[in-house]
DNA sequence: ACCTGTTTAATTTCAA
DNA sequence: TTGAAATTAAACAGGT
Protein backbone atom coordinates (compact mmCIF):
# COMPACT_ATOMS: atom_id res chain seq x y z
CA UNK A 1 0.00 0.00 0.00
CA UNK A 2 0.23 3.03 0.05
CA UNK A 3 2.56 2.94 2.69
CA UNK A 4 5.53 2.55 0.71
CA UNK A 5 7.78 4.37 2.46
CA UNK A 6 10.03 6.71 0.50
CA UNK A 7 13.19 6.28 1.96
CA UNK A 8 13.96 9.73 1.60
CA UNK A 9 12.08 11.49 3.88
CA UNK A 10 9.82 9.16 5.62
CA UNK A 11 11.65 6.89 7.81
CA UNK A 12 14.65 8.88 8.70
CA UNK A 13 16.06 6.29 10.17
CA UNK A 14 17.94 4.19 7.92
CA UNK A 15 19.15 6.21 5.66
CA UNK A 16 20.91 9.08 6.54
CA UNK A 17 19.14 11.28 5.19
CA UNK A 18 20.98 13.14 7.24
CA UNK A 19 18.62 13.31 9.84
CA UNK A 20 16.00 13.23 8.74
CA UNK A 21 14.08 14.73 10.79
CA UNK A 22 13.02 18.04 8.91
CA UNK A 23 14.95 19.47 6.67
CA UNK A 24 15.55 22.81 5.92
CA UNK A 25 12.91 23.87 3.79
CA UNK A 26 9.80 23.37 6.23
CA UNK A 27 8.68 25.81 8.46
CA UNK A 28 6.36 24.53 11.21
CA UNK A 29 5.52 27.22 12.87
CA UNK A 30 5.88 26.98 15.91
CA UNK A 31 3.68 27.80 18.15
CA UNK A 32 4.96 27.27 21.33
CA UNK A 33 3.66 27.46 23.74
CA UNK A 34 5.55 27.53 26.44
CA UNK A 35 4.67 29.46 28.95
CA UNK A 36 5.89 32.57 29.39
CA UNK A 37 7.49 31.09 32.08
CA UNK A 38 9.77 30.24 29.32
CA UNK A 39 11.09 32.61 28.31
CA UNK A 40 13.85 31.99 26.82
CA UNK A 41 16.49 33.12 28.53
CA UNK A 42 19.67 31.78 28.90
CA UNK A 43 20.02 28.94 26.97
CA UNK A 44 23.19 28.26 28.62
CA UNK A 45 25.22 26.68 26.53
CA UNK A 46 24.28 24.62 24.35
CA UNK A 47 22.95 26.10 21.39
CA UNK A 48 21.61 24.55 19.41
CA UNK A 49 19.63 25.37 16.79
CA UNK A 50 18.89 23.01 14.60
CA UNK A 51 16.85 23.46 11.53
CA UNK A 52 14.17 24.61 11.54
CA UNK A 53 11.07 23.15 10.30
CA UNK A 54 9.98 24.76 7.97
CA UNK A 55 7.24 24.07 6.11
CA UNK A 56 6.63 25.64 3.21
CA UNK A 57 4.23 23.58 1.97
CA UNK A 58 0.92 25.02 1.12
CA UNK A 59 0.86 28.42 2.53
CA UNK A 60 -2.74 29.00 3.17
CA UNK A 61 -2.47 31.96 3.90
CA UNK A 62 -4.75 33.35 5.70
CA UNK A 63 -6.81 30.40 7.46
CA UNK A 64 -5.15 28.97 9.28
CA UNK A 65 -6.24 28.00 11.99
CA UNK A 66 -4.17 28.25 13.76
CA UNK A 67 -3.16 31.10 12.83
CA UNK A 68 -4.16 32.94 15.52
CA UNK A 69 -0.80 32.41 16.33
CA UNK A 70 1.12 33.91 14.39
CA UNK A 71 -0.32 37.03 15.31
CA UNK A 72 -0.13 37.50 18.16
CA UNK A 73 2.81 38.64 19.79
CA UNK A 74 5.62 38.02 17.98
CA UNK A 75 7.84 39.73 20.21
CA UNK A 76 9.59 36.75 21.03
CA UNK A 77 9.64 36.00 17.80
CA UNK A 78 10.99 38.90 16.88
CA UNK A 79 13.33 38.79 19.41
CA UNK A 80 14.75 35.49 18.26
CA UNK A 81 14.08 36.58 15.17
CA UNK A 82 16.67 38.70 14.87
CA UNK A 83 18.29 36.45 13.22
CA UNK A 84 15.76 35.60 10.58
CA UNK A 85 15.54 32.58 10.98
CA UNK A 86 12.07 32.10 10.79
CA UNK A 87 12.37 29.11 11.76
CA UNK A 88 14.45 28.82 14.23
CA UNK A 89 13.09 26.88 16.01
CA UNK A 90 13.43 24.51 18.80
CA UNK A 91 10.84 23.45 20.59
CA UNK A 92 10.49 25.82 23.25
CA UNK A 93 11.43 24.15 25.93
CA UNK A 94 14.47 23.44 24.76
CA UNK A 95 15.09 26.32 26.10
CA UNK A 96 17.24 24.84 29.30
CA UNK A 97 15.94 26.43 31.64
CA UNK A 98 12.05 26.26 32.62
CA UNK A 99 11.82 22.74 32.51
CA UNK A 100 8.47 23.18 32.13
CA UNK A 101 5.91 20.34 33.12
CA UNK A 102 3.90 19.07 30.77
CA UNK A 103 2.50 22.00 30.14
CA UNK A 104 4.49 23.23 27.54
CA UNK A 105 4.88 21.23 25.31
CA UNK A 106 5.76 22.99 21.94
CA UNK A 107 3.39 22.56 19.56
CA UNK A 108 3.50 23.59 16.63
CA UNK A 109 1.64 23.79 14.14
CA UNK A 110 1.77 23.13 10.61
CA UNK A 111 0.89 25.94 9.57
CA UNK A 112 1.91 26.28 6.73
CA UNK A 113 3.39 28.81 5.63
CA UNK A 114 4.74 31.57 6.62
CA UNK A 115 1.48 32.68 7.90
CA UNK A 116 2.61 31.38 10.53
CA UNK A 117 5.55 32.13 11.28
CA UNK A 118 5.55 35.27 11.35
CA UNK A 119 8.51 36.43 10.70
CA UNK A 120 8.24 36.78 7.39
CA UNK A 121 10.16 34.32 6.09
CA UNK A 122 12.94 35.54 4.58
CA UNK A 123 15.85 34.03 3.00
CA UNK A 124 14.50 31.40 1.09
CA UNK A 125 16.94 29.21 1.73
CA UNK A 126 18.81 27.94 -1.02
CA UNK A 127 18.25 25.11 -0.48
CA UNK A 128 14.99 23.65 -0.07
CA UNK A 129 14.56 20.31 -1.00
CA UNK A 130 11.17 19.01 -1.47
CA UNK A 131 10.70 17.65 1.07
CA UNK A 132 7.45 18.67 1.65
CA UNK A 133 7.05 17.48 5.12
CA UNK A 134 9.54 16.52 6.99
CA UNK A 135 9.57 14.38 10.08
CA UNK A 136 9.35 16.49 13.02
CA UNK A 137 11.55 16.45 15.66
CA UNK A 138 9.38 14.84 18.32
CA UNK A 139 8.97 11.06 19.37
CA UNK A 140 5.85 9.60 19.67
CA UNK A 141 5.76 10.34 22.98
CA UNK A 142 5.93 13.90 22.76
CA UNK A 143 3.76 14.13 20.40
CA UNK A 144 0.95 11.98 22.01
CA UNK A 145 1.84 14.15 25.18
CA UNK A 146 1.68 17.73 23.43
CA UNK A 147 -1.65 16.42 21.72
CA UNK A 148 -3.51 15.09 25.06
CA UNK A 149 -2.04 18.38 26.64
CA UNK A 150 -3.48 20.61 24.55
CA UNK A 151 -6.84 19.47 24.73
CA UNK A 152 -9.75 20.51 26.81
CA UNK A 153 -10.94 17.55 28.53
CA UNK A 154 -6.58 16.26 28.64
CA UNK A 155 -7.82 13.22 27.32
CA UNK A 156 -7.91 11.54 23.92
CA UNK A 157 -9.53 8.84 22.08
CA UNK A 158 -6.65 7.19 19.91
CA UNK A 159 -8.06 8.23 16.95
CA UNK A 160 -8.39 11.97 18.02
CA UNK A 161 -4.45 11.50 18.43
CA UNK A 162 -3.70 10.60 15.55
CA UNK A 163 -5.55 12.99 14.06
CA UNK A 164 -4.10 15.87 15.82
CA UNK A 165 -0.67 14.88 14.52
CA UNK A 166 -2.11 14.07 11.20
CA UNK A 167 -3.60 17.97 11.07
CA UNK A 168 -0.27 19.71 12.30
CA UNK A 169 2.07 17.62 10.86
CA UNK A 170 1.93 16.72 7.33
CA UNK A 171 4.40 14.35 7.51
CA UNK A 172 2.58 11.70 9.55
CA UNK A 173 0.22 11.95 6.73
CA UNK A 174 2.24 9.49 5.14
CA UNK A 175 2.41 5.62 5.90
CA UNK A 176 -0.23 6.18 8.16
CA UNK A 177 -0.45 2.58 9.26
CA UNK A 178 3.24 2.71 10.37
CA UNK A 179 3.40 5.57 12.65
CA UNK A 180 -0.11 4.46 13.85
CA UNK A 181 0.94 1.33 14.91
CA UNK A 182 3.84 3.02 16.85
CA UNK A 183 1.63 5.31 18.48
CA UNK A 184 -0.16 2.50 19.62
CA UNK A 185 2.73 0.56 20.42
CA UNK A 186 3.54 4.07 22.73
CA UNK A 187 0.32 4.43 24.42
CA UNK A 188 0.24 0.74 25.73
CA UNK A 189 3.69 0.22 26.24
CA UNK A 190 4.41 3.60 28.39
CA UNK A 191 3.22 4.15 31.68
CA UNK A 192 3.24 7.73 31.22
CA UNK A 193 -0.26 7.17 29.38
CA UNK A 194 -3.09 5.96 30.86
CA UNK A 195 -6.34 4.62 29.83
CA UNK A 196 -9.01 6.36 30.67
CA UNK A 197 -12.20 4.13 30.18
CA UNK A 198 -15.31 5.51 28.37
CA UNK A 199 -18.37 5.87 30.31
CA UNK A 200 -21.20 3.22 29.65
CA UNK A 201 -23.55 5.71 27.88
CA UNK A 202 -21.28 7.16 25.89
CA UNK A 203 -20.11 4.54 23.58
CA UNK A 204 -17.67 5.16 21.18
CA UNK A 205 -14.74 3.74 19.72
CA UNK A 206 -11.89 3.25 22.34
CA UNK A 207 -10.98 4.56 25.66
CA UNK A 208 -9.49 8.13 26.27
CA UNK A 209 -6.33 8.68 26.61
CA UNK A 210 -4.86 10.84 29.41
CA UNK A 211 -1.33 11.11 30.68
CA UNK A 212 -0.40 9.86 33.98
CA UNK A 213 -0.33 12.08 36.43
CA UNK A 214 3.02 11.35 37.99
CA UNK A 215 4.57 11.94 34.51
CA UNK A 216 5.88 14.74 34.91
CA UNK A 217 7.20 16.78 32.12
CA UNK A 218 8.79 14.33 30.64
CA UNK A 219 11.10 16.25 28.38
CA UNK A 220 12.67 18.80 31.00
CA UNK A 221 15.50 17.67 29.16
CA UNK A 222 14.32 19.95 26.36
CA UNK A 223 14.78 17.18 24.67
CA UNK A 224 11.76 16.06 22.73
CA UNK A 225 12.82 12.98 21.09
CA UNK A 226 14.02 10.86 23.74
CA UNK A 227 13.45 11.35 27.39
CA UNK A 228 16.61 10.51 29.68
CA UNK A 229 14.66 8.18 31.48
CA UNK A 230 11.28 6.44 30.35
CA UNK A 231 9.06 7.17 32.98
CA UNK A 232 7.39 4.34 34.83
CA UNK A 233 4.31 4.35 37.29
CA UNK A 234 5.14 3.00 40.52
CA UNK A 235 8.02 4.38 41.27
CA UNK A 236 8.07 6.54 44.42
CA UNK A 237 9.47 9.78 44.65
CA UNK A 238 11.13 8.71 47.24
CA UNK A 239 11.11 5.79 48.71
CA UNK A 240 13.61 3.95 47.41
CA UNK A 241 12.42 2.55 44.07
CA UNK A 242 14.04 4.81 41.99
CA UNK A 243 15.12 2.31 39.24
CA UNK A 244 12.72 1.01 37.94
CA UNK A 245 14.21 1.48 34.77
CA UNK A 246 15.27 -2.09 34.63
CA UNK A 247 12.04 -3.45 34.60
CA UNK A 248 9.49 -3.92 31.91
CA UNK A 249 6.79 -2.58 32.06
CA UNK A 250 5.23 -5.56 32.70
CA UNK A 251 3.15 -6.00 35.12
CA UNK A 252 3.66 -5.70 38.50
CA UNK A 253 4.34 -1.84 38.56
CA UNK A 254 1.48 -1.23 37.19
CA UNK A 255 -0.31 -3.07 39.87
CA UNK A 256 1.19 -1.35 42.25
CA UNK A 257 0.11 2.03 41.20
CA UNK A 258 -3.53 1.94 42.58
CA UNK A 259 -1.62 2.90 45.77
CA UNK A 260 0.43 4.83 44.30
CA UNK A 261 -1.66 7.03 43.04
CA UNK A 262 -2.61 8.35 46.31
CA UNK A 263 -0.49 8.50 47.79
CA UNK A 264 2.24 9.74 46.41
CA UNK A 265 1.25 12.57 44.62
CA UNK A 266 3.52 15.29 44.08
CA UNK A 267 -0.05 16.97 44.14
CA UNK A 268 0.18 20.41 43.46
CA UNK A 269 -0.06 21.72 47.08
CA UNK A 270 -2.70 23.65 46.53
CA UNK A 271 -5.03 21.96 44.89
CA UNK A 272 -8.16 20.62 46.27
CA UNK A 273 -8.82 17.16 46.91
CA UNK A 274 -9.41 15.38 43.87
CA UNK A 275 -12.99 14.94 42.85
CA UNK A 276 -14.70 12.11 43.52
CA UNK A 277 -13.95 9.58 41.59
CA UNK A 278 -16.75 8.94 39.24
CA UNK A 279 -17.41 5.44 38.80
CA UNK A 280 -17.74 4.42 35.30
CA UNK A 281 -17.88 1.18 34.88
CA UNK A 282 -14.81 0.44 36.85
CA UNK A 283 -16.24 -2.49 37.27
CA UNK A 284 -13.93 -3.86 35.42
CA UNK A 285 -10.74 -2.68 36.79
CA UNK A 286 -8.63 -4.25 34.57
CA UNK A 287 -5.87 -5.79 36.05
CA UNK A 288 -4.09 -2.95 34.71
CA UNK A 289 -3.47 -0.73 37.37
CA UNK A 290 -3.42 1.99 35.09
CA UNK A 291 -6.71 2.21 33.85
CA UNK A 292 -7.67 1.95 37.30
CA UNK A 293 -6.03 4.96 38.25
CA UNK A 294 -7.44 6.10 35.54
CA UNK A 295 -10.92 6.34 36.94
CA UNK A 296 -9.13 7.18 40.29
CA UNK A 297 -9.76 10.45 41.02
CA UNK A 298 -6.51 10.90 40.47
CA UNK A 299 -6.21 11.55 37.96
CA UNK A 300 -9.04 13.45 36.74
CA UNK A 301 -8.28 15.32 33.69
CA UNK A 302 -9.94 17.72 36.69
CA UNK A 303 -6.55 17.74 37.55
CA UNK A 304 -5.00 20.19 35.24
CA UNK A 305 -4.25 20.48 38.97
CA UNK A 306 -2.38 17.76 39.04
CA UNK A 307 0.65 18.81 37.65
CA UNK A 308 3.17 17.66 38.75
CA UNK A 309 5.48 20.43 39.05
CA UNK A 310 2.49 22.73 40.13
CA UNK A 311 4.91 25.87 40.81
CA UNK A 312 6.12 25.98 37.67
CA UNK A 313 2.82 27.16 37.08
CA UNK A 314 2.48 28.56 40.09
CA UNK A 315 1.17 31.78 38.32
CA UNK A 316 -0.99 29.95 36.61
CA UNK A 317 -4.21 29.83 37.95
CA UNK A 318 -4.28 26.56 39.46
CA UNK A 319 -8.16 26.76 39.98
CA UNK A 320 -8.85 25.37 37.41
CA UNK A 321 -11.93 24.08 38.44
CA UNK A 322 -13.96 25.06 35.68
CA UNK A 323 -12.82 23.17 34.14
CA UNK A 324 -11.58 20.36 35.34
CA UNK A 325 -14.29 17.56 34.47
CA UNK A 326 -14.50 14.59 35.36
CA UNK A 327 -13.79 11.67 33.42
CA UNK A 328 -16.91 10.83 32.68
CA UNK A 329 -18.19 14.51 32.43
CA UNK A 330 -15.16 14.64 29.92
CA UNK A 331 -16.58 11.72 27.80
CA UNK A 332 -19.84 13.49 27.85
CA UNK A 333 -18.57 16.59 26.15
CA UNK A 334 -17.12 15.42 23.77
CA UNK A 335 -13.22 15.30 24.11
CA UNK A 336 -13.11 19.03 23.26
CA UNK A 337 -12.63 19.25 20.25
CA UNK A 338 -13.99 18.68 16.91
CA UNK A 339 -17.04 18.53 16.12
CA UNK A 340 -16.42 15.41 14.08
CA UNK A 341 -17.87 12.08 14.10
CA UNK A 342 -15.10 9.99 14.84
CA UNK A 343 -14.81 8.26 11.88
CA UNK A 344 -14.90 11.42 9.91
CA UNK A 345 -12.22 11.19 7.25
CA UNK A 346 -10.66 14.98 8.00
CA UNK A 347 -9.43 16.38 4.97
CA UNK A 348 -5.81 17.21 4.54
CA UNK A 349 -6.32 20.22 3.68
CA UNK A 350 -7.79 21.73 6.37
CA UNK A 351 -6.19 21.67 9.37
CA UNK A 352 -8.72 23.79 10.90
CA UNK A 353 -10.72 21.41 12.62
CA UNK A 354 -8.89 22.13 15.44
CA UNK A 355 -10.10 25.74 15.71
CA UNK A 356 -10.81 25.51 19.38
CA UNK A 357 -7.81 26.11 20.14
CA UNK A 358 -4.42 26.06 18.35
CA UNK A 359 -2.14 23.61 19.36
CA UNK A 360 -0.26 27.03 19.83
CA UNK A 361 -2.60 28.01 22.61
CA UNK A 362 -0.43 28.36 25.21
CA UNK A 363 -3.86 27.72 27.14
CA UNK A 364 -4.35 24.67 26.11
CA UNK A 365 -1.57 23.37 26.78
CA UNK A 366 -1.39 24.77 29.86
CA UNK A 367 -3.95 23.48 31.76
CA UNK A 368 -6.76 25.88 30.75
CA UNK A 369 -7.94 24.62 27.79
CA UNK A 370 -9.35 27.44 25.73
CA UNK A 371 -9.73 30.74 27.22
CA UNK A 372 -8.30 32.44 23.84
CA UNK A 373 -5.84 34.41 23.98
CA UNK A 374 -5.54 34.63 27.62
CA UNK A 375 -2.24 36.52 27.34
CA UNK A 376 0.12 36.72 25.21
CA UNK A 377 0.72 33.89 23.90
CA UNK A 378 4.34 33.55 22.79
CA UNK A 379 4.88 32.52 19.62
CA UNK A 380 7.79 31.42 17.83
CA UNK A 381 8.45 31.12 14.97
CA UNK A 382 9.60 27.94 14.02
CA UNK A 383 9.27 24.67 15.85
CA UNK A 384 9.91 25.93 19.38
CA UNK A 385 11.56 28.30 20.34
CA UNK A 386 13.00 30.42 18.05
CA UNK A 387 14.21 32.75 20.35
CA UNK A 388 16.56 30.95 22.33
CA UNK A 389 17.58 29.35 19.21
CA UNK A 390 18.17 32.38 17.08
CA UNK A 391 20.06 33.72 20.33
CA UNK A 392 22.28 31.19 20.21
CA UNK A 393 22.43 30.30 17.07
CA UNK A 394 23.77 34.08 16.66
CA UNK A 395 25.78 33.29 19.60
CA UNK A 396 27.70 30.77 17.96
CA UNK A 397 27.66 32.15 15.14
CA UNK A 398 25.35 29.35 13.44
CA UNK A 399 23.16 30.25 11.04
CA UNK A 400 20.19 29.41 11.60
CA UNK A 401 19.68 29.02 8.55
CA UNK A 402 21.95 26.44 8.09
CA UNK A 403 20.35 24.00 9.95
CA UNK A 404 22.52 20.87 9.48
CA UNK A 405 21.01 17.99 9.73
CA UNK A 406 21.24 17.13 13.26
CA UNK A 407 18.65 19.69 13.96
CA UNK A 408 19.00 18.67 17.23
CA UNK A 409 21.81 16.89 17.58
CA UNK A 410 23.25 20.01 18.82
CA UNK A 411 20.84 21.12 20.64
CA UNK A 412 19.97 20.43 23.66
CA UNK A 413 22.10 18.24 24.43
CA UNK A 414 22.02 19.73 27.47
CA UNK A 415 20.13 17.71 29.98
CA UNK A 416 18.82 19.86 32.06
CA UNK A 417 20.26 18.50 35.09
CA UNK A 418 19.59 20.21 38.28
CA UNK A 419 19.66 23.47 37.76
CA UNK A 420 18.20 23.78 40.85
C1' DA B 1 -14.24 -6.47 9.06
C1' DC B 2 -12.06 -2.91 11.11
C1' DC B 3 -10.42 -0.47 15.02
C1' DT B 4 -8.33 -0.47 19.44
C1' DG B 5 -5.00 -2.26 22.71
C1' DT B 6 -1.25 -5.40 24.29
C1' DT B 7 2.76 -7.47 23.82
C1' DT B 8 7.07 -9.43 21.91
C1' DA B 9 10.95 -8.68 19.43
C1' DA B 10 14.35 -6.74 16.29
C1' DT B 11 16.48 -2.69 15.02
C1' DT B 12 17.81 2.04 15.02
C1' DT B 13 19.17 6.20 17.21
C1' DC B 14 20.74 9.00 20.78
C1' DA B 15 23.29 10.66 24.74
C1' DA B 16 26.67 9.71 27.99
C1' DT C 1 31.18 1.97 22.45
C1' DT C 2 27.44 1.16 25.19
C1' DG C 3 22.98 1.26 27.52
C1' DA C 4 18.68 2.87 27.11
C1' DA C 5 15.01 5.09 24.58
C1' DA C 6 12.52 5.13 20.41
C1' DT C 7 10.84 3.10 16.15
C1' DT C 8 8.97 -0.43 13.49
C1' DA C 9 6.78 -4.87 12.66
C1' DA C 10 3.75 -8.09 13.63
C1' DA C 11 0.85 -11.44 16.15
C1' DC C 12 -3.06 -11.56 18.75
C1' DA C 13 -7.15 -10.49 21.81
C1' DG C 14 -11.40 -7.68 22.42
C1' DG C 15 -14.87 -4.44 21.00
C1' DT C 16 -18.08 -2.29 18.21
Amino acid sequence: MEGHEHPDWSTGTGTGTGGGYYGESECYSAGVNMNSYMSAPAMTGTGHMNAHYVNQVGVSHGSMPAGGLCQSPGAVVQAGAGITSLGAGLPPSMSPISPPPYGNMPVMSPVYGQAACGIRSREPKPYRRSYTHAKPPYSYISLITMAIQQSGSKMLTLNEIYQWIMDLFPFYRQNQQRWQNSIRHSLSFNDCFIKVPRLPDKPGKGSFWALHPDSGNMFENGCYLRRQKRFKSGRKPDTGDKEAAGGKPGSSEVGSVSSTSDSDSPHSSSSPPPPPPPPPAASEVKAAGVELRAHRADLLPSSPVRMPSPHLFSHHHQHHHHHALLLHEAAHLKPDHYPHHPHHPHHPHHPHHYSFNHPFSINNLMSEPQHHKLDPVVQYGGYGCPVSGALVAAKSGLDPAHTDTGYYRGVYTRPIMNSS
